[in-house]
DNA sequence: TAGATTGTTAATCGATTAACAATC
DNA sequence: TAGATTGTTAATCGATTAACAATC
């Protein structure tokens, strides 16, 4: 429809390292950067950083560069880092809850409202002011609270079910760790973390280094 | 040099997924399928798929399709998934726990060996058999065991030395899951999960399909 | 054999890079 | 003003898709 529905993913993907690149030059005080430098910092090619800023609109001045508090506002309006999430965890076992713990998402305003498990010892037990509930009772939540993001972190044999759950009660925006494709509908978006394909990655990369190193 | 060091990385990221789906076909008992077939599964086009796989051989038999253990063992081979990988998790908090708990990997033949870590409540305890070791005592451990893969669950004030304390010690694969770019010489592969970029992106898209729908 | 599906080349599409005019 | 760096168009590069001959 309007312009910004035709961005590629790999521009979107690439603005999240805009960001933190330019939230630690505000860090140590720096107040002016230009595309060059930002490709020194991130290894993106100052051409393709100007293409992607540009999608957005023109947040430099000529002849000077950009300044750094303003993009990196700019950005964060783009990404939606200026507004608040509400989230919840489904599955609250090891990554359920190194998820809830981790503190990189509170420099941004995402707030964990509650997880839900099936196990009767996580019940009633919390995680950083949030709740274990159970995992019975995630519709009658969901009833009542708005949230705007499910993460999935349960095994994956009933991952497809947990997320046809939640999209019937009104969740559009999931970020799945069960190793599993969620077949969901188009106004649903998955945003998958599969470690185990990560991994085998890393793993076809660490021998062909040492291929290379054996020739 | 040889054709596989020109394979696109986005195939390299391919090669997962058909070995999962595989998997799955190779488990029901399924042992013909067919460029076609895996295309409905994954989402990639079939044409998309028989490129894929033809940078590494011909898999297939012309007019009948693929044998399906048989190309599941072939991608297992060019990842690298037929040989053993001894592992050391640096930083034994929330995240580095739970990626020694996590069961996927046991699929393959990854080892979690050790964990090390400066809180010395943790240190002495053990998580499925790897014991949570004084992280002083990383260099000497690398100096009497062999490990493939160090896997970096510190804070990212301190990945970026931790790292090069790796490297120094022989280490050439790294999966890092600190929210932070390291610098390493050409011979060390990097991983990266980063959490934070990808919960930014679905924050994004999940906004892109709020404007949509107010339209 | 006829039908099916691969392997592979050619065509298309899209993303990245290069170049430079605009302008601060 | 001169120098610098953006914004933007054009050129290039690479990845995906289409097409079809090979062949089981």
């Amino acid at each position: 429809m309007d312009k910004q529905n035709r961005i590629s993913p790999a521009v979107i993907r690439r603005l999240p390292k805009y960001y933190r690149y330019l939230g630690e030059l505000n860090k140590v005080g720096i107040n002016k950067t230009s595309s060059r430098e930002l490709s020194e910092m991130t290894g993106f090619s100052a051409s393709q950083i100007r293409q992607d800023l540009n999608n957005f609109g023109g947040f430099g001045q000529q002849g000077f560069g950009y300044d750094v508090e303003n993009l990196r506002n700019e950005i964060a309006k783009i990404l939606g880092l200026d507004k608040k999430y509400k989230i919840i965890i489904v599955g609250a076992g090891n990554i359920g809850q190194a998820i809830a713990n981790y503190t990189g998402f509170y420099e941004a305003d995402y707030e964990v409202v509650a997880l839900f498990d099936k196990n009767p010892k996580l019940i009633g037990t919390s995680i950083r002011n949030a709740l274990i509930l159970d995992a019975d009772d995630i519709e009658e939540f969901l009833a009542k609270e708005h949230i705007d993001i499910a993460v999935i972190c349960t095994p994956k044999s009933v991952s497809q079910q947990v997320a046809e759950q939640l999209v019937k009660c009104g969740i559009r925006a999931i970020w799945n760790f069960a190793p599993k494709d969620l077949k969901m509908p188009e106004h649903v978006y998955v945003e998958n973390v599969h470690l185990n394909e990560s991994l085998f990655s890393l793993t076809y990369y660490y021998n062909q280094m040492r291929k290379k190193e054996n020739e």
